[in-house]
Formats: structure tokens, sequence, C-alpha cells
RNA sequence: GGCCCUAUCGUCUAUCGGUUAGGACACAAGCUUUUCAAGCUUGGAAGCCGGGUUCGACUCCCGGUAGGGUCACCA
């Protein structure tokens, strides 16, 4: 094919920026560039009851964030002039006429333009899914605009994708039943008939497609950003639902996607969103880049406790242990990071080890006490007289926590002189 | 219900007629400065069913079953 591919997104501006259109548009962007292609957004907003400014400038921005550009920009509310065009030539070909109607709902109008249904059989090739046929029969003679400057989505479409020079439209499975409606309208316009390739969907843990009613703010980019997603891994993780590239590599940038994407890799059937694997790919895509990581790491902290000295060592820590940005305020909202940033609090039931006691416990303290600033000091009383006995005391003083990291990590985050208090601390508690 | 699409470990997937059916997430166990995290090692875990075609089917064909999508004067 020499002809330049060209494609586009359409979203509606009815709601917030889905997780189905970014994957979409990503599918789209990815086919673009792989080919050299052109890239257009464009806004369907030809219902105007339910699109407003604001879901489109939601849409907007979250193509942003994510990295997602494109070539061109459009808003259907903009070309009435251009679909009253086709339309009055379609209503003067025979291709469709004004239908005098019963209003059944509120709203309805007594005047529609139906489109005339010749009624075949439509074959269409999909890239993704081979030959698909349809008999329109059943379609009947369906409503193609409320009025000649009110045109409905179907016509829209067909229109923008003809006067766009659209090669190839990419979008989700929901509307594979719409293409033999869109075909025909085609045909009637004498548009050229554009390759198809309707995507798997996304699903939810039933195998449902992913909704706002069942899943609230979830099934929004915009609930990822706050959560501290990365739109990279993001996109990463976008990509592999329905794709992969044959080779056993799961962590790609946008770049790599763009170089190895290929729609001929897509799957055929829906795949459910695992939010542990995306957790899993973020942390990876944070390891990627270690040092925005931990200038964002370091951002958090200093929002809860803005006098505190941060050394690099607790913020290494704390990278090794988020899989997403959120999880650092996790840490320190539920404690686990307050051996740091509070004195601890220690039960003296807590300080010995399990098959010890607490006798023996203040012994071994008070013997390494000296030596704290020297691990191999400790190490070797330690192998002497069993870890256990003197590793899990000293790292309860320190931390005063059931769960921490090991005594040594905090005698280095802590520094000689707060850990020989805290470990004085822990020897006078005990008996 | 009509029409359409789909069907490999719990999940995402590799396999394009001949493989001990591979990888990743998750899970379990083990190792480590006896807890936690990370890391490393190991392990369990899959071709929906029934017919064909073929020397040989996860792979091709047909049927069934199951799941999903769609049936607006929304997009």
């Amino acid at each position: 094919m020499d002809k330049k591919i060209i494609v586009r997104m359409a979203p509606s501006p009815t709601g917030n920026l889905h997780i189905g259109t970014a994957r979409t548009t990503l599918f789209n962007y990815l086919f673009a560039k792989k080919y050299g292609g052109k890239f257009i957004l464009r806004i369907e907003d030809t219902d105007k009851e339910r699109s407003t400014a604001e879901f489109e400038k939601n849409i907007l921005d979250g193509l942003e964030w994510l990295g997602l550009k494109y070539d061109e920009f459009f808003k259907q509310s903009e070309r009435t002039e251009i679909y009253r065009k086709y339309l009055k030539k379609m209503i003067d070909d025979g291709f469709a006429y004004i239908s005098q109607e019963t209003p059944t709902e509120e709203g309805q109008r007594n005047e529609v333009v139906r489109f005339k249904n010749p009624n075949k059989k439509i074959v269409f090739d999909d890239l993704i899914r081979g030959q698909v046929e349809f008999d329109t029969t059943e379609l009947k003679d369906f409503v193609i605009a409320k009025s000649l400057e009110e045109p409905l989505y179907h016509l829209a479409v067909v229109i923008d994708d003809f006067e766009m020079g659209i090669t190839h439209i990419i979008r989700g499975e929901d509307h594979i039943s719409n293409t033999p409606r869109q075909i025909l309208i085609q045909e009637a316009i004498g548009a050229t008939r554009p390759i198809y390739a309707h995507l798997p969907l996304i699903l939810d843990n039933d195998r449902k497609k992913l909704s706002k009613r069942n899943h609230g703010e979830a099934v929004w980019i915009d609930f990822y950003k706050k959560q501290g997603y990365l739109p990279e891994a993001l996109l990463n993780f976008y990509a592999l639902l329905g794709w992969n590239p044959g080779t056993e590599q799961e962590i790609f940038s946008l770049v790599e996607l763009e170089k190895t994407f290929d729609i001929e890799k897509v799957q055929k059937s829906g795949a459910i969103f695992d939010e542990k694997k995306l957790r899993w790919i973020n942390k990876e895509h944070l390891r990627l880049y270690e040092e925005n990581s931990k200038k964002e790491i370091e951002k958090r902290i200093k929002n809860k406790f803005a006098n505190t000295d941060i050394n690099s060592k607790i913020v290494n820590l704390i990278f090794e242990r988020i899989e997403v940005y959120s999880d650092v305020d996790k840490l320190i909202e539920v404690g686990e990071l307050d051996y740091y940033f509070n004195e601890p609090e220690l039960d003296s039931e807590k300080i010995a080890w399990k098959d010890s006691n607490s006798i023996e416990a203040k012994k071994h303290l008070t013997k390494i006490l000296d030596v704290l600033d020297d691990n191999e000091a400790i190490m070797s009383y330690a192998e002497l007289v069993g870890k256990g006995n003197v590793l899990w005391p000293l790292r309860y003083a320190l931390s005063g926590k059931d769960k921490s990291p090991d005594p040594f990590t905090l005698l280095e985050i802590l520094g000689k002189e707060k850990s020989t208090e805290r470990v004085n601390k822990a020897i006078g508690l005990l008996k």
C-alpha cells in the first residue's frame, strides 16, 4: 500500500476519558507511528444534550498526560454544513428520505431523516477478525439525522471518515455491529471503504465490558493518574491487553511500542483488566526512571512531614517497597515508616525473640550497645549466641514495629546517635 | 431472543500440523543480616466438548457448549 495511512480516534465528550478509549487511542497512535501515517483526533459531539466542554477538556488533558499526540484535530459540532450538504444529496438521490413519525418518547421529532435500506448482504474484511458477514435487512430504514442540521452518529462518522481520508478504522469490538450500516451509508455517498480493525474489549473480572455503572471512577484515566501511576506504565499495560510482540519482552517505553507494535498480532478475544499486573508493570517503570521516582517519593514525604530531614536512605527504602506513588502515602498513613519520623513506643514484651527472654535480650543489647556502628561485630556476636536473640531485639528496639527493614538498614538510616538512644531505652524497659 | 464475535495455566499470553505446550503476573516453598519489602531459586497450574481432515492436531473444517458484544430520534 503506497497511500499514506490516516487513522483517527473519535471520542464522544459525554464522559471522562475512559480507559477503553485510551487503549483504542494508543492502538491508533501506534499504528500511525509505525507506518509514518497521520493520526487525527475528532471530537464527536453531535449529541448536544450529552456533550459538555468539561468532558472534552478531560479527554484532551488525559490524552496529553498519556503522551498520545495527534496530528490534526476536529470537532463535529463545527461541521454541520458539511453533513447538511451530504444529507441533502442523499435525499435528492433517493438514498434517504424525510419520514413522518409518531413520537413514542419525550423529545422525539415528528419528522426525521431515515436511510433507505437496500437490504443486502454486507461482507467486510477485518484486519483482526478476517471476513465478517451481515445481512442488513433487520436494520430496517434506520434514522441518520434528526433534521438537516442535526446528523446522528452513523452519518457523521461516515462523512467525516470519507472527508478526512481515513484509511483504517481501528476501534473497539463493540462497534463491529455498527459497521454494516456505516458501509451502507458509504456506498450511498460514494465513499471508499476504509480497512477495519476491531479490537478486543477490556473486560472486568466478570468478563464484562468495563462500565462506569459497575466500576465507578476506576474506568477513568484520571483515577489512575490520581493513584500515582506512570502514564507510560499505563500505556505499556494497555498495549499488552490484547497484543504482544511474540517475544518475551514485557516492559516497553512508548517509543519501543511504536517500533514493535504490529496490528496483525492483536488478539481476537477480550482481555481481563488485571490490576496486579498493572501494579507490577508500574513498578518496573518506576525503576526505569529511578531518579525521577525518588524525587517524587521525596516530594510526597515532604507533603506529610514538612519539617523532617529526609535522607536518601529512607527514600531508597521506600523506593524498594512501592509499586505506585500512592503507596508512599499509604506507608506513611498506616505507620509502617513511623520509626523514621517518630520515636517508637516499645512494648517490653516484644523486645525479646520468641524463644529467648528479657534477661537474655537485655544482656545482648547491652553487649552490642558500644558497637552499633560496626555491623561485623554485631553479626559475629549474633552468630555466637543465636542470630534471632540479638537481631530481633535490636530491630525491635530501633523500630518498635512488628514489621520493618532489617536492623542493619535501620542502624544506617537512624545513625549512631539515635540508634544508641533507642537501644538504651529498650534496655531500660527490660528487667 | 435475533444478529455478530470469541474460546491455551486463576489472569495476560507464545505456539502459525510434529514442542517435555514456553514466558509473565498472581500463588506456594526455600535462600538471604531468623520480622517486612526487594532479590534469587524451586514448585503447582492450561489446550471447553464431540465429530471429521491428516501418518500426525492446541493449531484446519463442521457441530455443540460456554462467555461476550450489539440491537436509540447515544456515540
